[in-house]
DNA sequence: CTGAAAGCGCTTACAG
DNA sequence: CTGAAAGCGCTTACAG
């Protein structure tokens, strides 16, 4: 009763109880051919009592597949990712694929480390949604090595693979467009600059500027996607420039942060100053809160990402497949 | 250069490459003694140039262990999740384990399903954060089969367990007697009364509420921890009751909806109708927000209970290790 | 319809 | 210091 009898339960104890070889539990469990109806339906019987499961381990090195494949993303502490990552495990179960999560950190700092674990236990496909342009070289050698993946939002450029995603550049700059009205003295505070997902919104949003005739303010163009981020840069701002009219955000979380700032002040949004976010994170259309963002299909991304993947590891080998979504424009109480 | 080789590099071919037998690969990187010095670095080169990496299907079999963990989670959008998820994620990479993250459902639909697949895929333990009252059974089976686990925040009652959580009857009655002051007519819409936690949330709320002479409105008491379960909640308590003085609300989530409605009908926060959330969930302290909640430790949690699961892997089979954590009232403009 | 054997890619006693 | 062999738990041709 007592210590570590920690044994799985074997084909092969299977087989000696039901009077049998290894090989016919096999056959009969996986309905294969060759095997009477009256002993399959022994050897599940006994199967089941006795707890036996085939081991995954065995399976797949036999098979040499595992039928699973990774998802990685930055920081699952960000809301955009988890709503991603339904999407994401719904449509791969409905595909019979098991999904492997995995945090890589905000600067993709564990990147490396938890692809070649996924690889190390035959992971038969991963999903990026993290990529920076020094990736690429990495991205390279999986192509090298034929290992399946697919670029989820941030991509590379020239560098062909599967993506899916939305156009955030246009996004942005629409955005902008209908929120700029008379407001003169604007900043953008945009992500990372080196993720092609944060520059293209910053771009955008500045091309819908200067069609209005306006320069954005130099200050905080680029920094983390996090309200720490958000909210030291509008500190920054309002000491050096006072409040200005409209603060257009890299995404939701960064306008929280500029949020935090304007109640510190006692500032008004979005009478003094007005505010946009990205991503139509869930809290953005709360009651208090009420944000102008952009609304990003998270859901139909990673189905739409799956299905590609499974393709590719099915054995499909054309080009690459680029997915671009439509987004909507969420306009609300803060610009 | 075309169609699917996706062969992976063997120890054997690294072996063929050096010209020695693959046990002697195995020895020399695996820092056996026996390899001479000059032939382990010769082996180790060539390796990393061919891009060997050992299989963890194959090391796994013959080990018999993985060094790998399952967490499972109701629903990642719940914002409560990602962030134990991170303490977890963060504690086992200290301990060299990996951890599989899990999706199960609000109502622990596939539970049993993904513990399953964890168990044949030979992870070395569990951390269960949605147990019910009707898993008790499945739980014991593991018990039976020696399988590692622990529980988190949720527990069941007469099943010894290892458990890490607060205690959500005390920080709820304390929290509702800061609060309540002069109102009177309270609502509770409390989470599933099957949960635990959402029990004892309950149960200290209606306790400290009767310690004040008062009896909750009887309706809403339980139902989903989501935001629109709260706002239809508060949208059919505020039609037959009119505004009430104060809603005490199961989580933060939850309290997101009744603001919302509150928002909808003009209703002034918390001027009209007062609202406390629970778990201070990052949005909750956002500057328009400012929500009355109960900080959880999510991190510290999930670091603990990573702690327990490794010492009974390691097996360790002294009794049940149950961690209470201390929570802290978050006061805000909401209540 | 059933059994014996090989092999997936490793590790580890055991001989030399 | 190095090699041949067994075995982890399966699946699948191949004989009977």
């Amino acid at each position: 009763m007592s210590g570590g009898n920690r044994r799985r339960v074997t084909q092969r104890d299977v087989a000696r109880a039901v009077g049998v070889t290894s090989a016919t539990v096999s056959y009969a469990l996986n309905g294969q051919p060759g095997v009477s109806d009256e002993l399959r339906e022994r050897i599940a019987k006994v199967a089941d009592e006795m707890g036996f499961r085939p081991s995954r381990l065995a399976v797949g090195l036999r098979l040499g597949h595992t039928d699973t494949i990774g998802l990685l993303v930055p920081d699952v502490a960000n809301p955009f990712y988890p709503e991603l990552a339904s999407g994401v495990i719904e449509a791969a179960a409905a595909e019979g694929l098991q999904v492997f999560v995995s945090q890589v950190g905000l600067d993709g700092r564990d990147q490396l480390r938890v692809i070649t674990a996924l690889v190390d236990s035959h992971c038969e496909g991963l999903l990026l949604t993290a990529v920076l342009p020094e990736d690429a070289s990495m991205l390279k050698e999986l192509q090298a090595r034929r290992i399946p993946f697919g670029l989820i939002n941030r991509r590379i450029e020239d560098l062909p693979a599967d993506w899916v995603g939305i156009d955030d550049f246009a996004a942005a700059k629409e955005l902008v467009a209908q929120v700029v009205g008379s407001r003169r003295s604007v900043a953008i505070f945009g992500g990372p600059e080196r993720s092609s997902v944060s520059a293209g919104r910053t771009a955008g949003a500045l091309a819908a500027l200067r069609e209005a005739g306006l320069e954005p303010l130099p200050d905080g163009r680029a920094g983390a996607l996090t309200r720490d981020s958000g909210a030291e840069r509008a500190r920054a701002l309002f000491d050096s420039q006072g409040p200005v009219d409209l603060v257009v955000c890299g995404n939701d979380v960064i306008a929280l942060g500029v949020m935090d700032v304007c109640y510190e002040r006692g500032l008004s949004v979005p009478q003094d100053v007005a505010i946009t976010g990205f991503d139509d994170m869930s809290f953005a259309s709360a009651g208090p809160l009420r944000l102008t963002s952009v609304e990003v299909p998270r859901q139909e991304m990673g189905r739409r990402a799956v299905q590609t993947l499974r393709r590719r590891i099915a054995g499909f080998d054309g080009e690459a497949q680029v997915v671009e979504l439509p987004y909507r424009i969420r306009r609300r109480s803060t610009a």
